[in-house]
DNA sequence: TGTACATCAGTGAACGCGCGTTCACTGATGTAC
DNA sequence: TGTACATCAGTGAACGCGCGTTCACTGATGTAC
């Protein structure tokens, strides 16, 4: 759906943009978060970067491939920020996990269009192996914070192995995410708490059951 | 994107269809399974149906309209599957519990479809309020097990409100189906274990921390 | 049981539209000398 | 510094296509009597 109000296109000073393609990804994330990943059309991506509708092939092959690395930087920034929340687990394996969390939800609430790139196109993995390096990344982060919280318990709770603890604390996460910290016109339902103190009292929950707390005074 | 080798349209005995609605409901739920409730158009369902693009007006205002149908009946058909999972807390707690995990992730695999137009489509909620209850219901028999679970806690543990149990477990449940059980062409990763039973795990080692015990001999 | 008629659920043609994609082209930029 | 030229990144026109939507129509079904 376009408005007529719709500009059909902005003129350039110049023949050549010169950023075309970072203007491209910039533009196609707007319409992500407008409409979500499949929600228009690579011609639509041009018009909003403010070319003709040939343009873009000279980036990209097509639309997928254009969405294929928004996912991918997004897997980048997102693997980043991980990466900074855990801090080596400082200042204690507990504290360090909510902070991944927090980074997490913090994530997919300023960057929503690289988000749903990255978790709801149904993109094969499998197929672009850049992608996939760079999603492994990203969860590389929470399985090393899962192994290093696993050895800093305490007690002689339950000792799980670390690979499905990631998988837990990723599967809540996203789920969070997913349900509570959607798009403007999405599935957001009226909660009791924010996302956030929602994520943080889960975690601390299902880490307190394997013997992780807070460190004592 | 179509195959050269499809029928253009069947031919039917009779000027009538008969059950066009459920036709085009069944119709719709394949082309989901196959591209995401966001990959075809109104005149491909019409198609597949064996009836003429101008029929499905008929029976829906618009594409849209059939796919909130096509949600509606999912969270119906998905409330049931939760509540006879549930059976009112028999035999305990925390097995029936499980038991609601175990029928969420079995409704996201035997119904895809249906599955990706509850969760996957963005629609705003409140817009339509047969899909709002029909949602809502699900969601209760999830909240009405998180109050039995609860008030069923036997040692003095933390006593965490039941609405907020019952978004972790919500979350938890959402995050392994949308991230594990995706579509044939999905996001899949490799494994060590099932999503049945990474989701088990996930809920005793939570409910756990809740006081929540296997009912001694 | 038969008949007239209203209602309903389909048809197919028509329309304008935007899309994807290609192509020869054009003009700006960078580089060799 | 100037000039010739190669390269590159854009243009705009063109094409065939499928889509959404409307419309007068048609033929099957149900019902009153």
């Amino acid at each position: 759906m376009r408005f007529t109000t719709d500009p059909p296109r902005q003129p350039r000073d110049s023949y050549h943009h010169g950023n075309l393609r970072e203007a491209l990804i910039a533009a196609a994330l707007k319409l992500i978060a407008a409409s979500g990943p499949a929600g228009f059309s690579f011609a639509e991506v041009a018009r909003a970067a403010g070319v003709s509708a040939a343009a873009p092939y000279r980036h990209f092959r097509d639309l997928k491939a254009l969405i294929a690395e928004i996912a991918r930087l997004g897997y980048d920034r997102f693997a980043d920020e991980l990466e900074r929340a855990w801090n080596d687990g400082a200042p204690d394996a507990l504290t360090a996990f909510e902070n991944i969390g927090k980074a997490y939800l913090a994530f997919a609430r300023r960057e929503p269009a690289a988000y749903a790139a990255m978790f709801e196109t149904g993109f094969p993995l499998e197929e672009d192996v850049q992608l996939l390096r760079a999603s492994e990344r990203a969860f590389g982060v929470i399985r090393r914070a899962a192994e290093a919280a696993c050895n800093a318990h305490r007690t002689a709770g339950i000792r799980p192995p670390p690979l499905m603890v990631a998988l837990h604390v990723w599967a809540l996460c996203h789920g969070i995410a997913a349900l509570f910290v959607g798009r403007a016109d999405g599935h957001r339902r009226r909660m009791p708490m924010s996302p956030e103190d929602l994520l943080e009292a889960g975690l601390l929950i299902y880490l307190q059951s394997l013997g992780l707390t807070a460190p004592g005074p």
